[in-house]
Order: structure tokens, then C-alpha cells, then sequence
DNA sequence: GCTGTACTGTACGTTACGGTACAGTTTACT
DNA sequence: AGTAAACTGTACCGTAACGTACAGTACAGC
């Protein structure tokens, strides 16, 4: 089957041209290097995609495909006490995050959010997962084991203290080497902490801030 | 004096050069372009900036110039009500991060991070900022008003909740029209509210009280 | 073994860019 | 008025990019 052997061809100028994307961005990268690093003719390369630009998105397409498929799991156990769900799932989705091939994706898509609709692509990845995270704290709440909040707003509050500490710097490149696992964790403890502490059920503590908090 | 005038001249090819920079990026931004539009001769502008490259790092420096100086003036009044303070603090602060030319800054930073220092630069006045934050957070809780706790974490997850809710569809555009004034207040609202749980003193919870009864 | 398909190598066309040169003109200060 | 600095317009150089053309090669299936 020739079709085989073309998809092997196009697998490898994809590999090729996403690693380089990801080190040079995408104008700083040109044609004739992948073209160098995969081996092969240029003319292969536009045999297999009409254009630069759209290799580019095939590329942060192809890396979208599989985001962040192996940190829903921790979320699944819902019978379980919940800071330790939270803490498995914050520990995964940061380890995520601040990997450097994320990093350089996440540096390159806001870039270029502007031409290509690959802005929307992966909000909508950054979304499903804010979904799922969103029914697990619904439950939690319907449960009694999380106050009775809006779980979409808690969702995002908690994502957003998870990243909190080191999303930035690594994004800025301020800081270079990325945090190992026991970093991760401890900065998940700490953002998971701060989160059940504003979202403990307010059950025995003070039926009046109950009215305080619309 | 013909240095004023090659002053003026200097501040019209920065402004120019900035607004088209934030327009289009650093690559698709041509000498040509700023030339064409801010009239005049290419040369002019090489007697100015000795590169682009050079052009592009003054235009962010002055960009940060002044970044954010006029929100800090809310966390000057420590004497007031913590929550207050926090309020004012995170709509205006939201208000500047939202704003359409401060998104295209960002964007542009995150995408030159790798070359040009301005990443570092960005990151020293966002913690300029942050530090501000964490003095008067251990001010409030020094005086009993917050939980005792490690003021920099706590005015960092303060910072991420601010941001939780409207910062990533803005930056990957998609949302494209920036918040008003009101959109902002009820997101900070939220984001203080949550805050304050989560730093609630722990003992007493008389402050809380007199805080929701204003 | 023949044929069609995928691939290779190289060379090229076109375009655009950053940056320079330079002769001429305007401007600002004495 | 005169002079020196700043500015303008245009033409240009070298480079590098995307994309194309085309002759030739490996290799699969009949």
C-alpha cells in the first residue's frame, strides 16, 4: 500500500515541523529547514500540505488532539474524598502545564490567536476540561462536601489558583527549567487548600454569611 | 533646539511603530509600514533606532513605562475596610488587564519572550504590582482582618482569581470585545468574595460580619 | 518486467524585508 | 542671513523566504 508509506512520510514532516514550530515560532521557521530536519524534498512537504500556513495549524491541530487526555482520570473516583481528587487532578493538570512542549504550544497559540482559528481550538480543550472539573465540584456540592456555590465560577477559580504560582514565570521564560513533580504537588496543595477553604460547606459555621455570599 | 524636534520625531516613530507592533506582531510589522505611516524617510527612523530589533524593545519598554501605575493608589488607604480596598483594587486592576491594548501587549511579550528581555521586564513590573498586594495583605493580617498566612501566595491566588474569569478568552480572542466597567466590578466582586473565604480569619468570625453588613 | 505512484535534488521565480547611500531640502538657532 | 543639524525621497544591495518546476529514482502491485 503506497498509502501507508505516505502516511509514515506525513507523520514525520508533522513531527518535524512541530518541533520546530514550537523552538522558532512560526515565522522564524521556514520551509527549507523542515525540509533539512525530515529529511527529504520540499516538494514532498507540498505534495502533503498545500501551504506553511496550513501545516502550522495541522500541527497545533494534531497537538490539541490528544490534550490532556490523561488527567481527567483523577476526576472519575467521585466517591472519594475530595481534596484528594483534587489533589491528584492538580498535581496531573500542572505537571501538564508547565511541561515544556505545553509551555512552547501555549506561547505559540497565543501568538498566533490572532490568523488561524487555533485561538478557539484550544480554549475549547481549556473548556471541556473546566467542564468536567465543573461537574465533579457539582457534585461535591450536591454531596454536601463543597459549599453550595456555582460550580463553573469555583472551576475556574480553582484552575486559575492551580496556575497561579507558575504558569507566568515559565510562560515569560523569567524562570527556564521547569518544576519537577514535588514542586507540582506542593503548589497544587497549596492552591487545592486556599480553594476548599473558601468553598467548605458553611454547614455548622454561621447561618448569616450564608446571606452575605450572592 | 533641534534636539526637541528629533524628540518629537523620535516619539512619533515610537508611537506609530507601537501601535502597528501591537497591530500585527513583530515579524509582519515592516520598517516600511512604520515609515509609510508615520511619514517620512526610512532613514530617519535608522538615525533614531539603530535596528528593529531595537525599535521593538524601546517600544515595550515604554510601554511598561508606566504599566499600571494608576491602579496601586486603591491599596494606599490600608486603614479602610479590607474588602473595599480589595474591590477597588481588582476592578481597576481588571479594567487595565482588559483592556484591548494591554491584551495585545501581553500577547506580543508571551510571543517575543524568547528573544528580547522584555519577558523579564514584564514579569518584574507584574511583581512590582504583586508585591504591593502582599505588603497589604500582611498588613490586614497583622491586624486580624485576614487569616495569618503567607501574604506573597495569598496575593499571588488573589492576582489568578482576578484574572479567572476573563483574561484567556481574551488573550486567544475568543471574546474580542473587552469588558465594561461593570462586567469587570461584578467579576472582581467574585473573585474577592472567594478570596475572602479563603483568608477569612479562622477564629472569629465577628469581622466577617461587620464586613458583609456594609 | 512493466507501470504508476511517491519521493528526491536542485534549481529557479518572485517577492519582500532589513538596512544603507546619498543628494537634496527643511528647520532651528546665532 | 548663514550654518549646521535634522530630515526626506528614492534608489539600491544582499539575503532569505515561500512556493514551483522538472528530470530522475525507489518501489509497490499486477
Amino acid at each position: 500500500m503506497q498509502l501507508k508509506k505516505s502516511d509514515v512520510k506525513r507523520q514525520a514532516i508533522l513531527e518535524t515541523a512541530y518541533r520546530l514550530f514550537r523552538a522558532h515560532g512560526f515565522e522564524k521557521t521556514s520551509m527549507t529547514e523542515i525540509t533539512a530536519q525530515v529529511g527529504g524534498s520540499k516538494a514532498t512537504i507540498y505534495s502533503h500540505f498545500p501551504s506553511k500556513e496550513e501545516l502550522f495549524v495541522e500541527c497545533m491541530m494534531a497537538a490539541l488532539e490528544n490534550y490532556m487526555s490523561g488527567t481527567l482520570k483523577h476526576l472519575d473516583a467521585s466517591r472519594t474524598d475530595p481534596r484528594l481528587a483534587l489533589l491528584n487532578f492538580g498535581s496531573s493538570v500542572l505537571n501538564f502545564i508547565c511541561s515544556p512542549e505545553q509551555l512552547e504550544v501555549r506561547r505559540l497559540i497565543i501568538a498566533e490567536a490572532a490568523r488561524s482559528g487555533t485561538g478557539k481550538l484550544f480554549f475549547d480543550k481549556i473548556s471541556a476540561l473546566r467542564a468536567q472539573l465543573s461537574a465533579f465540584l457539582a457534585a461535591c456540592m450536591a454531596s454536601g462536601s463543597l459549599r453550595r456555590s456555582d460550580p463553573e465560577l469555583a472551576a475556574e477559580q480553582l484552575g486559575a489558583m492551580l496556575e497561579a504560582e507558575m504558569l507566568e514565570p515559565l510562560l515569560l521564560q523569567v524562570r527556564e527549567d521547569s518544576p519537577d513533580d514535588r514542586e507540582t504537588a506542593r503548589a497544587a496543595r497549596r492552591a487545592v487548600d486556599a480553594f476548599l477553604r473558601a468553598y467548605a460547606p458553611e454547614s455548622q459555621q454561621a447561618l448569616q454569611l450564608e446571606q452575605c455570599s450572592n
